[in-house]
DNA sequence: TAGCCTCGAGTTCA
DNA sequence: CTCGAGGCTA
């Protein structure tokens, strides 16, 4: 064979065993066995050996995965991943279609698309001009991890898209559900436990932790599968209904579920609720519920979407599995605000391959409420399948020995006396030098979000407030390496890293800072709002309750607390010795152009690509304002979606009405 | 003043 | 992930 031959056969090899993979997977219709088909990956596998000129990313041999990677890097999706809003009931259901309905304003029933809720992970794929370029995870929506190397290894998921149907789009970003069927992962578990190797607790953890393997041989070797059911960014067609979503994806190799169900209206929606509640055992792969979707894809432009879920579409769930045990005993734990939290410890249950040894009980009210006692035997469940909720006692079952709880009226930690505010929920301890609140503010200073400082974990933390190494925060960056070598558990090493890390917390952003304080009602979000409002500490010092509050989104009771929080000497010191420690500051060093340079802004309706927030602070980023209400000063109305009033009273005041188009341009962003 | 939307806070397990 | 509550809009 010579080299053009080869080049041939190579390419006909690849394209009859994707054939072959689309009609075994996709079709589930295959023409050829499993034997047969080995030996044509083994044909091409030695082709691309000799002739390594040839080889290429989207080959089927790359199904059987690359060389281990160091850590997975991370990339953006060019259109968020919305998670779904959940429904447990049917009512929820209906208000629904109401909202939907009422939203239109139509009172006429709308189609839907109606499709089983997979169990797995969600991921989001690249095709450009038809071949697969990147595959990621959800992660949070906005950012996920680059797992194209695995992804690559599924081999119902084709590396490059059919396209005898014509063209295929240019660019094509879908959405699907990688999973792993219950029979797979049994007989995968069943033959780690002969190796000796730790059992997965249920497919989807399977799924997950098979997805996130650094090395994509090991991911080759899991039974790995998956359903598509959504895009990102299209271009190069345009879908005008899920339905037509759901039939093209076939044609072109991307599997979608089977059990998918046009609906009209919400009454048939329900009814594929129903029936696949009672096929859920026989269905090959774990479903949790059912995903009901507006159908026509301008209506759901027309709905849009709240910040983290669109409005078009409801997750409508089974009931969650219950599990029934007993409550062992009731302790308080106490968090950074001094609140002091009731856990049950239980004795430990599985549900769904998690022992639950614990949950939370909120506060005395709760307790009350559900008349929770000690010794109880309850009906407990996992909250979105995730944290453990107790239901309520089973009451029949009572001995006589249960006890009732109540809360102490001493912080079990400091013993000072606890607070409960009129009107709130919460016992709190008050006293702010309460070991427990120590620890939690310093936990919370070194997180991720905060200063992120690496190695100071938990267990340290504990430590070295129990030590008497650290009685305040600014305590941290005066430790030396001797100290912390002293530790148990802790060696010269470990010592040397966390001097590292703190030495490169020093310098930090404003917005940062200020979250890493704990201010009360102050979280990621405020923290970022109030740097942008104010250049350092000493300004945010002098700052009035009133001028807090005209700042868009704090009100008087966040307006409080800030204010509170800087009369407080000892807060004042900590602000104090932080610089003196060497914590640097620094405003976010993204200085944006103030073109708008006091330009006068009013939102009104929705908008598009932000929230009004977002534009909001967008605008006085870029040296604008924005303000509430239209009045002679105001320079631009931006209308989005469904205005309000103020679009007449511009119309009135005769000021300048924009639409979203218009103010990008003018914002340039 | 009600209802919607976000944000903050607290939480569990592997 | 969920709950409660703060803030904003209608």
């Amino acid at each position: 064979m010579d080299r053009s031959e080869a080049k041939e056969r190579i390419e006909e090899l690849r394209e009859e065993i994707e054939e072959h993979n689309y009609r075994y997977y996709v079709l589930d219709d295959p023409t050829i066995t499993d034997r047969e088909y080995d030996r044509l990956l083994r044909e091409l596998e030695e082709l691309e050996e000799e002739y390594p000129e040839f080889r290429t990313d989207i080959s089927p041999t790359q199904r059987v995965g690359a060389s281990p990677a160091d850590e997975f890097e991370s990339g953006e999706h060019r259109t968020p991943m919305l998670s779904l809003s959940n429904a447990f009931e049917e009512r929820e259901i209906t208000e629904f279609r109401d909202r939907v309905q009422r939203k239109l304003g139509t009172e006429d029933e709308l189609t839907y698309i109606a499709e089983p809720k997979l169990d797995g992970l969600a991921i989001e794929l690249i095709y450009e001009n038809g071949e697969l370029s990147e595959g990621l995870t959800r992660g949070d929506g906005r950012t996920g991890e680059v797992v194209t190397r695995n992804i690559k290894t599924i081999r119902s998921i084709p590396l490059k898209l059919r396209s005898d149907g014509g063209e295929v789009p240019s660019l094509l970003e879908v959405r699907g559900e990688v999973y792993m069927e219950k029979g797979s992962f049994q007989k995968m578990n069943e033959r780690r436990a002969e190796e000796g190797k730790d059992l997965f607790a249920n497919p989807r953890n399977a799924a997950a932790g098979s997805l996130r393997q650094l090395d994509p041989s090991v991911t080759a070797k899991r039974p790995l599968n998956a359903f598509f059911y959504d895009t990102g960014v299209v271009e190069g067609r345009e879908f005008t209904t899920q339905e037509e979503l759901l039939n093209y994806f076939p044609d072109i190799g991307l599997r979608v579920n089977p059990y998918a169900e046009k609906c009209q209206g919400i009454k048939e929606a329900k009814e594929v609720y129903s029936k696949l509640e009672k096929k859920r055992e026989e269905i090959p792969y774990e479903i949790d519920g059912i995903v009901i979707k507006v159908n026509d894809f301008n209506l759901r432009e027309e709905l849009g979407a709240k910040t983290r879920s669109p409005r078009w579409a409801i997750a409508y769930k089974f009931p969650p599995e219950r599990a029934k045990t007993r409550i062992k005993d009731i302790e308080v734990g106490v968090g950074r605000t001094g609140a002091l939290t009731p856990v049950a410890k239980l004795e430990p249950v599985e549900i769904k391959g998690a022992t639950i040894s614990r949950a939370s009980l909120h506060n005395q009210d709760e307790i009350d409420e559900k008349d929770v006692r000690i010794g109880d035997t309850v009906i407990i469940q996992r909250a979105g399948d995730v944290i453990p909720e107790v239901i309520k006692p089973i009451t029949e079952e009572r001995t006589g020995d249960e006890e009732k709880f109540q809360l102490p009226d001493h912080c079990p930690v400091c013993g000072e006396p606890v607070k409960r505010p009129e009107g709130d929920a919460i016992h709190r301890c008050v006293n702010i030098s309460c070991p427990a609140r120590i620890k939690e503010a310093i936990k919370h200073f070194g997180s991720k979000a905060a200063a992120d400082i690496e190695g100071l974990g938990d267990k340290l933390v504990d430590k070295l407030v129990e030590e008497g190494l650290v009685e305040s925060i600014a305590d941290l960056y005066r430790l030396d390496r001797k100290e912390i070598a002293n530790l148990e558990r802790m060696g010269e090493k470990s010592a040397e890293n966390l001097l590292n890390a703190l030495e490169e917390s020093k310098e930090i952003s404003f917005s940062r800072l200020i979250y890493a304080l704990g201010i009360r009602h102050v979280g990621e979000h405020l923290a970022n709002v109030l740097s942008r409002n104010f250049a350092d500490f000493e300004g945010l010092k002098e700052a009035k309750k009133e001028e807090l509050t005209s700042i868009n989104e704090i009100g008087p009771e966040v307006g409080d607390s800030i204010v509170n929080f800087l009369a407080n000497d000892s807060n004042l010191k900590l602000i104090e010795q932080l610089d003196k420690v060497g914590v640097k500051y620094e405003r976010e060093a993204r200085e944006d152009e103030k073109i708008l340079d006091g330009t006068r802004f009013v939102f009104t309706g929705q908008l598009d690509d932000y929230t009004r927030s977002e534009a909001e602070d967008l605008v006085e980023r870029l040296g604008g304002r924005a303000t509430s209400s239209v009045s002679s000063l105001t320079d631009y109305l931006v209308a989005g979606e469904n205005p309000g009033s103020k679009y007449e009273e511009a119309q009135e005041e005769g000021t300048e009405i924009i639409n979203e188009e218009q103010f990008k341009e003018l914002i340039q962003h």
